[in-house]
DNA sequence: TTGCTCCTCACGTCACGTGAGGTGGC
DNA sequence: TTGCTCCTCACGTCACGTGAGGTGGC
């Protein structure tokens, strides 16, 4: 009745590796309900469930102590108002925690939007079809375009002609010039 | 004019340390614009502006190799179109990675924040102070309520009963119904 | 019985951390 | 001139990855 599962299951249902599955159980976040003579591990629900949140925690950036200390928070209390306590005191934390990666998660996606519609709209004639510098150079392009456009061996030369080699580095500062002339 | 910054500038721009700023630059990822004879290093606005673009990147879960890959893409194509086709065709996976890392990460934080609410309105009556497992056992307690309150030493053999100590492994069954008589 | 999965070492790797010992620069 | 910052090795660490070689289980 109660589904078990092997640590293949485990690590196909989230996505990871068997490694890593064993590598949590190393570390002592997760232990199998069973254990066949040669070695087999089992898992029943409650097990996936507590992986999926040891992934979650990871994904927050909560360290493999950080989460060890978490999963003991039960063991350290003796009654429910313990635990209550407990998870009042050390869970805010998290969640600010994850209010910070959310923000700037949510602003490098905006920003990445942006740059494919500010790319976009631009460069529409193709008679007229500059160097990279020059779409980084545009007032109002993201940040992104702006650092993307101007890495590399560019190096700002062409910054104000919108000119030059994209493949090496030009040899001094007339074949930089010819090279777009 | 043009204000310039030291690694350790950057670094504490950033949040992070002299020694990653160090890294990136071995691993091609960012520039200094001087070199002092010492060995001290100099950089720009426009450096300030790519680290905290790599450090974005880092959050969003690319490797060095793709950052670098990224920040190479201008040096790939000779001219605008070329460069706009690049980020059509490089930007769309890397917002749907952020996509994803934001929508698990909001359910976690929903899920925290119910877990915080949960446990609050428990346990109002100070005279019934039940084990830990007794918030886990509540239906529609949250995953993270549930997998905490179930993990440690207690091993499901209170759920029923409720009880059981919490910094020992019980030695047989007859003690632990014992230790909550 | 045959594969496919799982097992145990054990070394490798990625992204930095962490001193040790020395020098540079406002 | 005095600190504080920055420098270069170079080894350490954290969270797994990656074979090698062998066994288990529907």
């Amino acid at each position: 009745m109660e589904r078990v599962f092997t640590s293949g299951d485990l690590a196909r249902a989230t996505g990871e590796t068997v490694r890593t599955v064993r590598f949590y159980e190393e570390q002592g976040l997760l232990q199998p309900v069973a254990v066949s003579g040669g070695g087999h591990r089992r898992y029943d629900r409650a097990a996936l469930e507590q992986l999926q949140l040891i992934l979650d925690f990871r994904e927050l950036g909560l360290s493999i102590p950080d989460i060890r200390a978490m999963l003991a928070m039960r063991a350290g209390c003796r009654n429910a108002v313990e635990f209550r306590q407990l998870l009042r005191d050390r869970l805010p934390a998290h969640v600010a925690q994850a209010r910070n990666r959310i923000e700037r998660l949510r602003r490098l996606e905006a920003e990445m939007r942006q740059a494919l519609s500010s790319v976009a709209e631009e460069v529409s004639d193709p008679s007229t079809v500059p160097c990279p510098c020059a779409v980084a150079s545009r007032n109002g392009a993201p940040r992104i375009v702006r650092v993307l456009a101007r890495t590399g061996e560019c190096g700002g030369v062409h910054l104000a002609r919108s000119s030059g080699p994209a493949n090496q580095l030009p040899q001094d500062a007339e074949e930089a010039s010819r090279s777009h002339a």
